[in-house]
DNA sequence: CTACGTACGGGCCTGTTATG
DNA sequence: CATAACAGGCCCGTACGTAG
């Protein structure tokens, strides 16, 4: 194996991807603007603010904590969704807009209205506006009458997690929830059934990528293997991509049995992403600013040979 | 044969980037 | 400056493969 000694290897320099993310003048103030974060001068401070402004780890201090309900579950699914190939910033701006459309995420109150409105589900779609927006709205529609249906979606999904942690480390079992309920197949679903009221354990409009998005709004923990992240990581870290290759494979295999390119990939980029997170920093935060840094800075096809990784002792 | 799974390509249709 | 090309994630239909 070649690269640097077994007891040293490199992870994200959080403070570098900070520093770049705020160093140029128009993206600095692009950034300020898109999430209505103060420009304060020290970029590790800023690039904070950013990630408590994305809104999806957990903060100590805000009292703002969601109960476990299925209300809760409907918001991060329509929020996740309302995410899908969308400039984040602008669907800000008509945020309240969707959620009152959206009946404040009662999935009961919403999948009545959709009955009764027929207007309604247009208006949702032009709320999000851009290409998905059909396809968006209706997944969302799909999701308010599956959660309509089930008494308690939230428990279900922490004991299908419990179920699938068995012969799994600890961090995997996130990327593995976030594949199942992208493309879950038959055999795991006849061996863990869904819940009374569901057919599949299917996430309506959601593969693994949207799912690892909706269950980080619940604050699960998670690497989001979106298209900046694999980008990113597969160029900073291509021995760490070799290594978790065949993990990725084994996992797809023999615990989901799952043979999608698609779902090996993301698995493989999630476990990456969690693989080279310093110690200190958690997994979604360091996600939030790799996808920042490929958004906003090191943009496909236009990257830079900049060093963001550091080398730190072996754990 | 059935049941299930995967690969692949087209469609969606807008904001960003490249080209004339 | 206007226009063309592309990116991005998902769905669907089709073709094909494999196990029972």
């Amino acid at each position: 194996m070649v690269g640097p000694s077994a007891s040293q290897f490199r992870v994200l320099s959080i403070e570098r991807i900070s520093e770049s993310l705020f160093a140029e003048r128009t993206i600095r103030k692009r950034l300020c603007r898109d999430y209505g974060i103060e420009d304060i001068g020290d970029p590790v401070k800023m690039a904070d603010s950013l990630v408590r402004s994305m809104g999806q780890v957990r903060s100590c201090e805000s009292g703002t904590e969601y109960p476990q309900n299925n209300r809760t579950v409907f918001r991060a699914a329509a929020l996740a969704l309302a995410s899908n190939m969308r400039q984040w910033s602008g669907f800000l701006s008509r945020r309240s807009k969707f959620e009152s459309l959206l009946e404040q995420y009662d999935p009961i109150a919403f999948s009545r209205a959709v009955e009764v409105d027929s207007a309604r589900i247009r208006d949702v779609a032009n709320c999000l506006g851009g290409q998905t927006a059909r396809g968006d709205t209706n997944a969302m529609v799909m999701w308010a009458r599956m959660l309509a249906e089930v008494a308690d979606y939230f428990n279900a999904l922490k004991e299908l997690k419990r179920y699938m942690q068995a012969g799994v480390d600890g961090g995997e079992i996130v990327p593995i929830v976030a594949a199942l309920l992208g493309s879950p197949r038959k055999r795991l679903e006849k061996q863990r059934p869904p819940p009374s009221g569901m057919e599949s354990w299917k996430a309506p409009g959601m593969g693994i990528v949207l799912a690892s998005e909706f269950l980080r709004n619940l604050h699960w923990e998670a690497f989001k293997p979106d298209r900046h992240i694999n980008r990113l990581l597969g160029r900073w870290f291509p021995e760490v991509v070799r290594n978790k290759s065949a993990r990725a494979e084994i996992l797809a295999r023999e615990i989901l049995y799952c043979e999608s390119k698609d779902v090996i990939t993301g698995l493989k980029y999630s476990l990456v992403g969690m693989a080279v997170t310093p110690h200190d920093c958690n997994f979604t935060k360091a996600d939030n600013l790799v996808w920042a840094l490929g958004a906003y800075v090191e943009k496909k096809n236009r990257e830079s040979d900049e060093v963001y990784w550091k080398t730190v002792a072996a754990r």
